[in-house]
DNA sequence: CGGCTCCTTGATCAAGGTCAAGACATGTGG
DNA sequence: CCACATGTCTTGACCTTGATCAAGGAGCCG
């Protein structure tokens, strides 16, 4: 494989400064360089499924990623994002168990995958990493709760305008204000947990009630306060 | 206050074979034990509220507590049990947030109370022990994670069959082979995310076609393959 | 015996899922 | 560069699920 990027230095890394890793020590970066494999990703490539064992975490380095759980009907739920200096996997590695969702490139990715035993050894050596690690998957237990909270009570109108807020927090805004991601009405209905029709006729009644704007895959927002008046935040 | 009970005694705790806390050397139960504070809730009261700051971690010695989040209209969801061995809030204190759910005694309960900083400081010096609070918290993100497929997915009907057999496994028989629990269906309901008459009128659907057996509140399985299959698991 | 809370049942209706059909877009190989 | 195939988007019609409202019954406690 010819990598069209150049191979990230952990001690050096771009992202570094945005992870966990940013409680390593410069020896314990230089090491973990040593021991990390650098991978592309083409956009729609699996990174790994729903129920395999995992040999190790993977941190990203370019590229978003979407994490799903597919259900008994093979209709897939999209249970959170992933963007540069995120990291995947490092639970089911932690916890020992199978990898609980299935890792997807939603574009063209780069991932540094670091072996399982490696960063057990790095979450039992170095006490600020293991907290920040531990208040990672708090903070995601809590978005995870909250959508719970969501789903349950909350319309398929509400659900949708509140994810459309959701997106432009996580991936923010290009330069000419559409949220910068490309998701298909599908995917957007899988994390709605909605129809794909629902979501295209929601969202051209929004269109049509000037709150956002469509471009093909791209969306703008044209009212933030009446969206988050829909969302009943 | 009189106290009807005996105050457990941290390095002889009946529970702590079942909590984290087994990782615990007998110098630091020892400690523990002088720095908790054990404490009778009644049916009902509420333990800490959702949004609060809490000031250390709860180990159950007794009874069964719900733990919801409430909705902007006010409607509760309820997130998880705890029962004895479990710990709860451990989450918000390591990761320095408020409360994300509501705490509430579902009977008569005993609590011990540990101060945040004996807390931190165990999970910062007992690696054993911080790792399997790391688990702990991994293996409730993954509940949290099937709860969303389930409640984008399934049916109220599928809810309702999936949730009476997770109260089984989390609760067990008693002698009769009726849940160890008593809900309202008010209750039952807020978890399943449904309205209450739909879930009195799916139990009694379920009765008449000899799934379970219902007493009160009071629920006995007749018929685990049926219902299993209803949750299309 | 009121006054609770909880349970139950029936009637009604809207939200939203499903199905079908066609438009549009994108990419591929000839 | 075109023709075709495939994936995505859109719209309309229909119908099921389950929420809501209303009213009454059952059990429990002070």
């Amino acid at each position: 494989m010819d990598k069209k990027f150049s191979e990230p230095i952990c001690y050096n890394c771009v992202v570094k400064e945005y992870s966990a890793f940013k409680h390593l020590s410069r020896y314990e970066a230089e090491n973990l360089f040593l021991d990390k494999a650098c991978k592309l990703y083409k956009k729609g490539d699996i990174i790994y499924h729903e129920g395999h064992r995992l040999r190790g975490v993977y941190c990203v380095y370019k590229g978003k990623i979407k994490l799903y759980k597919t259900g008994s009907e093979g209709k897939k739920q999209i249970i959170r994002f992933a963007k540069p200096g995120d990291l995947i996997a490092f639970r089911s590695i932690l916890s020992d168990e199978v990898a609980c969702t299935t890792a997807q490139a939603l574009e063209d990715v780069v991932l540094c995958h670091i072996p399982a035993q490696v960063f057990i050894n790095l979450a039992k050596t170095n006490t600020n990493f293991s907290m920040a690690l531990i208040k990672l998957s708090c903070k995601e237990l809590d978005e995870s709760n909250k959508f719970i909270l969501k789903l349950a009570q909350k319309s398929v109108r509400e659900r949708l305008a509140e994810t459309i807020l959701l997106l432009i927090e996580y991936f923010n805004t290009d330069n000419q204000g559409f949220i910068n991601v490309s998701l298909t009405r599908e995917e957007i209905a899988s994390i709605v947990g909605t129809a794909t029709e629902s979501v295209i006729r929601l969202l051209s009644e929004f269109k049509k009630d000037k709150l956002i704007d469509l471009k093909g895959k791209k969306i703008k927002i044209l009212d933030m306060k009446k969206l988050e008046k829909i969302a009943n935040l």
